[in-house]
RNA sequence: GCGCCGUUAGCUCAGCUGGAUAGAGCGUUGGUCUACGGAACCAAAGGCCAGGAGUUCGAAUCUCUUACGGCGCGCCA
């Protein structure tokens, strides 16, 4: 149930409505003044009053029942204590019946959620700055199916540009084919920084390259074959990391998908008079919007990105009709976002307003920046095999007897990478460090997933519960540990409002460290009553199933021992 | 130069739409248990919330400004 509004309804404030009321009611930061606060403060210009008086005689009109037990007028403010064993046997009763879908909501009524994230680039190998828009992209995926939305994921492939009349180029000069068959992209890769090296002392082979793209785009067979090709070996290369990640995608139509679509869309801009030139280049200007304009068309009359992005989104509300369209991309393209999103507007695209640029902050190494070019990267698949690596060597050693280790180091190993990269507000920029990925102590999936495994221990032990019944009077650690379950349902709606799955990062471990206290002072199997065990594995359950669902909201799962 | 973002404990970060004494983890120091899994728990030390001004009953939170850092500003994506 909702106790704000239910304290809300029962307070009697002239000219204030119960709604209005409800907003202001707030958890008060020590549990010992009580469970919820009004602060009365803002009352006061309404009611003509100070919040002091305000507090006590709402206070004194306060009749307590058996749903809040308590209202005490402090300093203005007017605390409640609710009755306990009342609201956590609710929580109780609702985790446990609603199971797996605990937290899950139909509020999205089947509407599309496109979702643009991951989108490799074809003949890179998949590095530590991928990760980010990867997993964000993937929880909120997740996230937004669970709450009754229908995701799409879009892999919006880089598989176009001069880059790859590069490759072809670079492949022709020193490319094996079993090699490159062999290797992969770590070939391709390769070839790509030999060329960069070479073309600094042989400007000549940078028209050679573009020749080459003009081949790719004019669907030379030799040409479009060895593209087709790499583009192959990347997804397959790739495929092995989604794989790892649980990551899944419902469409892979990527730049060269719109490579036909664009011509409309100019046409389009033409019609309605917003297309200019300017230094012999097609443009939108958007200085009355204090911002530069938008390139449509080079002078040669070729495309640019942003001319390919709203081919691509005018395609996806034609074929998915979206609700939202979110672009899970770093922050460095801000301005390119703000400035296609509005030439849509100006197109007089009304669900313009529908596009979202999820924007998160931006990798680097201890050495600076990261660059596929120069070859200092740290590829993603070394980062997840030696977190497994190092599961594995810690499961062995604390657990021995297990069966199925593998298994559970790359639980273990695989949410280490997940986590560490979802733990934070997705803006803040990253350094990327060995010690901080392969760190499995303090604020960890490992923590959390270790939690799990405690809980799930003492409920093999205690194997068929019967019915359980709250005691009349809980201990501190029963009642923290329940609010931290019951604000699961909102954590999961804030971090769909806001695209931000590490409220749910967060929330994992405060329930986690709030599980521990209580196991740490409360025995559980060896309680002294019957009904107190009971309710304390109720409890338990309930712990661990809100945890598996938030882990799997993340793409972490939960290994049964470990 | 202009624009966007960031700045909170030694380090990495939380802090809900302005509310009561600013919180975690790591690190440091010292503890806890005959243990339902010690990959745990507790405690101590550590803060001019980058600086300044304002808004009001009240500001880490809102506004302005300065400093520092990151990113971006026409034919790359």
């Amino acid at each position: 149930m909702d106790y704000k509004k239910y304290i809300a309804e029962r307070l009697h404030a002239e000219g204030v409505s119960a709604e209005e009321l409800a907003a202001l009611i707030v958890c008060p930061p020590d549990p010992a003044m009580g469970d919820y606060a009004l602060p009365c403060f803002k009352l006061a210009k309404t009611l003509r009053k100070s919040p002091v008086a305000i507090a006590e005689s709402l206070c004194a009109d306060f009749t307590a029942d058996e749903v809040i037990g308590k209202a005490e007028a402090v300093n203005g403010y007017l605390n409640f204590t609710v009755n306990r064993t009342g609201m956590v046997g609710d929580i109780l009763k609702k985790v446990l019946s609603e199971g797996a879908r605990y937290g899950a909501s139909d509020m999205g009524g089947g509407r599309v959620v496109c979702i643009d994230y991951s989108s490799v680039n074809i003949a890179k190998r998949f590095h530590i700055g991928h990760l980010s828009t990867t997993v964000l992209g993937a929880a909120i995926y997740r996230i937004m199916n669970f709450l009754g939305y229908k995701a799409v994921g879009i892999n919006h492939l880089g598989d176009y540009g001069t880059q790859f009349g590069k490759l072809i180029s670079a492949y022709k000069l020193w490319g094996d084919r079993e090699e490159v068959e062999k290797q992969g992209v770590s070939a391709l890769n390769e070839l790509y920084v030999r060329w960069h090296k070479e073309a600094e002392t042989h400007p000549e082979m940078e028209d050679e390259a573009r020749a080459y793209f003009k081949k790719i785009e004019e669907k030379d067979p030799e040409c479009l074959a060895l593209f087709d090709w790499f583009k192959e070996l990347t997804l397959k290369d790739v495929a092995r990391i989604y794989e790892l990640l649980d990551v899944r995608f419902d469409s892979y139509a990527g730049e060269s998908f719109y490579s036909d679509k664009m011509a409309p869309v100019v046409e389009e801009l033409r019609e309605k008079g917003l297309l200019k030139e300017s230094q012999g280049a097609q443009i939108v200007d958007l200085e009355a919007y204090d911002m530069p304009p938008c390139i449509i068309l080079k002078k040669d009359g070729s495309s640019l990105y942003a001319t390919r992005d709203m081919a691509a989104a005018i395609y996806r509300k034609n074929t998915y009709d979206f609700y939202k369209c979110l672009y899970v991309v770093a922050y460095q393209q801000n301005l390119h976002f703000k400035q296609f999103f509005k030439v849509l507007e100006l197109m007089g695209k009304p669900w313009a307003k529908d596009l979202v640029h999820v924007a998160y902050g931006m990798v680097s190494l201890e050495e600076g920046a990261m660059s596929t070019r120069k070859g200092n990267v740290v590829f993603l698949e070394d980062v997840i095999d030696k977190c497994i690596e190092k599961a594995y060597a810690i499961v062995s050693e604390k657990n021995p007897d297990l069966e199925n280790k593998e298994e559970v180091a790359k639980k273990v190993g695989v949410g280490a990478v997940i986590f560490g990269a979802l733990y934070n507000s997705k803006i803040k920029d990253i350094v990327f460090s060995y010690d901080k990925v392969l760190n499995f102590e303090g604020e960890t999936s490992v923590y959390v997933q270790y939690t799990c495994a405690r809980a799930n221990s003492v409920l093999q032990k205690a194997g068929d519960a019967a019915g359980y019944a709250v005691p009349a009077s809980l201990t501190a650690e029963e009642f923290d540990l329940a609010r931290a379950l019951d604000a699961f349902p909102e954590t999961v709606l804030s971090a769909a409002e806001k695209y931000e799955p590490c409220l749910i990062s967060r929330l994992c471990v405060d329930i986690a460290q709030k599980f521990n206290k209580f196991y740490f002072n409360c025995k559980i199997l060896t309680a002294e009553r019957e009904e107190l065990k009971n309710f304390r594995l109720a409890l338990t359950k309930a712990t661990l199933q809100t945890l598996t669902n938030a882990l799997s909201l993340l793409g972490i799962g939960v290994p049964e021992k470990m």
